[in-house]
DNA sequence: TCGATTCATGCACGTTTATGCACGGTTTCT
DNA sequence: AGAAACCGTGCATAAACGTGCATGAATCGA
């Protein structure tokens, strides 16, 4: 399996996929990637990244322009306004996973465009005391009168779009959640649960380990794929929830690992 | 031989097309765009915009006139997408407001509906630093790729929309802000700045005290009137903007407290 | 096991694009 | 009619661009 290449590599190095992949979602968040920038994060040459552009663009994922790239479909409102319009699998997977917030619970709900799913889905009149680092996300729960909200602050990340640095930390420290929705990048049996950025991964670590039970909800394609840093082992996680078209072989894989896995019906 | 200055302004971070989109939202929004205006706003010369819209009129994107550009359609805007819009006489103070952060600043934002407005008001490519409480204002910054921004976390008060507690003060402490722009429920001559929630007013009157100098956008709607608790008094705000139709007295009340009172034109 | 091959990548080069400015003409307003 | 604002054009320049080539690592075939 090609993780195993991938350790032999720095960490720092990102397969051509891995890179692209991350691209996406870097359109996806921001709304635009500038080759620039792309190019002194992750590490390589501007060359690269324009080439990973046009490749892109040719497959029809992004729009080049001068300068960088823009989503396909840009700007069709604001940033939560486009992240408002959630897939129905995505819902099915946030319906899901939101039956495990219990009355009093105290949740911690991570960055993550799931995890805003999730927010979405949860009862209006649900009683729980939820923790998150994303604006965009308390701010989705803020319509939900029974909620206790609380904000994790300090500096935002413009990648993840949410309070993961040194002082969001010292804020997690301070807490014992009795659940963690925990977002990932990519959740591979062998490599478990992976992020992008090398902060965030530190951060959901970090308050992961302080979570009684760990749930992550996966969208298909983040299956089988490995992002550059480690979060948690497979077997770490409390609960597996994927989509109903979740290919056998992972669920098995997953299983054989210890993990309790829950399949997402689609809304019937 | 010739001037320096003008290659170091070339970088604008805002790309040719998100400007044209942005150009195209706010003919619809508006109704119609000035050349100086957007010239000003979006950082780049009256040639350049101008240039945009000679090119967007050729493909049939708007009307170039005299001064600026009309829609294609003047009538067409969209009623629900028409409702939503801040109202000019808000935006229009909004602008007024935002010509008061200065590039490199460390500014804190305040909750309130008037600085969403400033928030959504900001230059896409201003480069400072953003502190606020809010996470609705800390999403729609998040949209301009030029500004750090600072979360002050803690428990979020469902009626203010923000972190207030004593978690947000202790954060609070710890900045000393160049510029702070206070949101106010009340404004009188005589009783100063009001909010309508005693803890708000606590940490409204903290963050005033740690900032170089304190600016308070008014609607005209608060003046001379009093919330239950006292925030900061007028003399102590560095400066008030007001709508253009704000009352002479109001406004010569304030000027005789010492304050410096900035009026809004609207746009036109 | 070893050579051939593929492929991602970086570098050097010449080209294109976006932009600001100077200049002179045109429109609008009073 | 005269002034002020606005316009387009041409030019200069830096940043971004694409291409062709070289390199080195992984893969394949025998």
């Amino acid at each position: 399996m090609h993780v195993y290449a991938r350790f032999l590599i720095m960490a720092s190095d990102l397969l051509l996929r891995e890179r692209k992949s991350l691209i996406q979602d870097r359109l996806g968040t921001n709304g635009r990637v500038l080759a620039v920038d792309l190019a002194r994060e992750l590490n390589v040459s501007e060359d690269t990244i324009r080439r990973d552009l046009r490749e892109m663009a040719a497959a029809g994922l992004c729009e080049r322009v001068y300068g960088g790239a823009l989503p396909i479909a840009p700007d069709a409102g604001s940033l939560s306004a486009r992240a408002a319009l959630v897939p129905e699998r995505k819902a099915a997977l946030a319906r899901a996973s939101v039956g495990f917030i219990e009355r009093g619970m105290t949740v911690f709900l991570d960055a993550g465009s799931t995890n805003l799913a999730i927010a979405q889905a949860i009862a209006p009149d649900l009683s729980a005391t939820i923790v998150t680092n994303t604006p965009l996300i308390a701010t989705a729960l803020m319509e939900k009168p029974g909620l206790d909200l609380i904000l994790i602050g300090g500096p935002l990340d413009r990648a993840v779009g949410a309070a993961i640095g040194a002082r969001a930390q010292r804020d997690a420290e301070l807490l014992r959640p009795d659940l963690c929705l925990l977002g990932s990048c990519g959740a591979d049996a062998e490599a478990g649960l992976t992020a992008f950025h090398f902060e965030d991964a530190e951060f959901k670590r970090l308050i992961a380990s302080r979570s009684r039970s760990v749930l992550a909800a996966i969208t298909s394609d983040k299956l089988g794929t490995a992002a550059p840093h480690a979060v948690i082992d497979i077997d770490a996680a409390s609960t597996l929830v994927l989509e109903a078209n979740a290919p056998e072989a992972q669920i098995a894989a997953f299983t054989a690992q210890g993990a309790r896995v829950v399949l997402a019906r689609e809304q019937g």
